[in-house]
DNA sequence: TAACTTCTGTTAGAAGTTCTAACACAAGTT
DNA sequence: AACTTGTGTTAGAACTTCTAACAGAAGTTA
């Protein structure tokens, strides 16, 4: 199945395509468990064994999702980072968080796909870490040109020496990022964690029967990583 | 089918709790997904169909589940506090979040039952909201009385007037917690979102290739709210 | 003790699922 | 025209949840 034909390949690509728009909406509608090769495949027109031409098996097109997804997310927030070049620090930081935010809720399944329960047995393949780097890594590139307005360092774990820093810096030696300093790993690690402690509660519709705004609570944890 | 009969009643209870001890070992191994009332039944020597004289069906079995995680989640941390009671209010925080993450990594297949991606088509029955509210509350009544310790309220988004500071009032006082100060419900809030950003990650495996230790980001997380 | 009700189990089967095997045939290449 | 590659088919194994119909034990009552 060495496939080289032109149109061969063209075509191939379209009918992987489709079948993963469908099933990015059976992900939508039914969660992870929802997606199904057979009702794909019935979707399209043709019988379930048919799919697995394309697929080798299940876990191989949920693969092909989550790497979409990192891509895209990826995209989106590198394309709001860019359009902020040249603006005050502090609101490329929001720029970062509000696309990040953004695209969680415009497809919280998604979200939810990338930073929710792993599934059993399933690992995701490799080369994910590498496209999950893109999106942490735009944030740590506005992090470290706002490193000179962020908060001093003046508290023993925050200390750039610490173990948590150590740690942190060999890290991020190991993934081409050996020059950011330790505050600015420590303060994007915080960062992160908590724009997900509050994204993975609301997607996830923990919030729902509290009646508040997330989105106040969301920017109050961005503010407070700008000036605690 | 209206079991009054003690005896009865008493092996019936007792064939529940070794399907749902079987359904936990299953949930360890194989997550959520891997919950099949076939396999159980099969384990405790029965056929299939026999489990359904127990559970009216699988969603049941998981309500069940979910019932008993959040009532044990809450004697843990309810155990904690009582435990510390007359030390410094610091000291009392640590506690509570030391006792929410040791829950949470002694079986974080549990943890994430709770708070973990919501099961589509799967709605947690209701009286799940009164089990949830005993952690929180717990946690509440720690941080109000140690609110004469908590940093000052300074900050606008922070004030007791605030859009979010109202919202949280009205649940608050819904949930039979009105005499809390607002300043209580938003630290107690975010305390919860920074410490599931954690949790969650940790739990979910997301830190795994990062190689540092979660237990000082966490650490740090609690500090952050003492003093920021 | 006998009759009756309740509870707990059985087997059979419908309607799904993933995925393999064997086969048919069209498309592209030589 | 013959050959290879790719894409579809049906059949079927081994699972799943869950219902229906039936068998028999356990407990209750006359």
């Amino acid at each position: 199945m060495r496939v080289v034909n032109d149109r061969r390949v063209k075509y191939r690509e379209e009918t992987k395509e489709e079948a993963k728009r469908i099933a990015l909406e059976q992900l939508a509608e039914q969660g992870v468990g929802g997606i199904s090769v057979n009702a794909i495949a019935k979707r399209m027109g043709v019988t379930g064994p048919a799919l697995y031409r394309y697929f080798k098996n299940r876990d191989e097109l949920l693969n092909d999702l989550v790497r979409d997804a990192w891509s895209d997310l990826a995209d989106q927030v590198e394309t709001a980072v860019a359009g902020t070049v040249g603006r005050p620090h502090r609101y490329r930081v929001h720029s970062f968080a509000d696309a990040f935010r953004a695209w969680a809720l415009a497809q919280p399944h998604r979200y939810l796909l990338l930073f929710g329960t792993p599934l059993p047995g399933y690992h995701a393949p490799h080369d994910t870490i590498a496209l999950a780097h893109r999106t942490m890594s735009a944030f740590l590139s506005v992090l470290d040109q706002a490193s000179a307005d962020l908060p001093p360092v003046d508290r023993s774990w925050q200390a750039a020496d610490s173990p948590l820093a150590r740690q942190l810096r060999e890290w991020a030696a190991a993934r081409g990022e050996g020059g950011l300093h330790p505050t600015v790993l420590l303060t994007g690690l915080r960062a992160f964690t908590r724009l997900h402690g509050v994204l993975s509660l609301e997607v996830a519709g923990q919030f729902g029967p509290m009646g508040f705004d997330p989105a106040l609570l969301y920017r109050a944890e961005v503010e407070s990583l700008l000036s605690d």
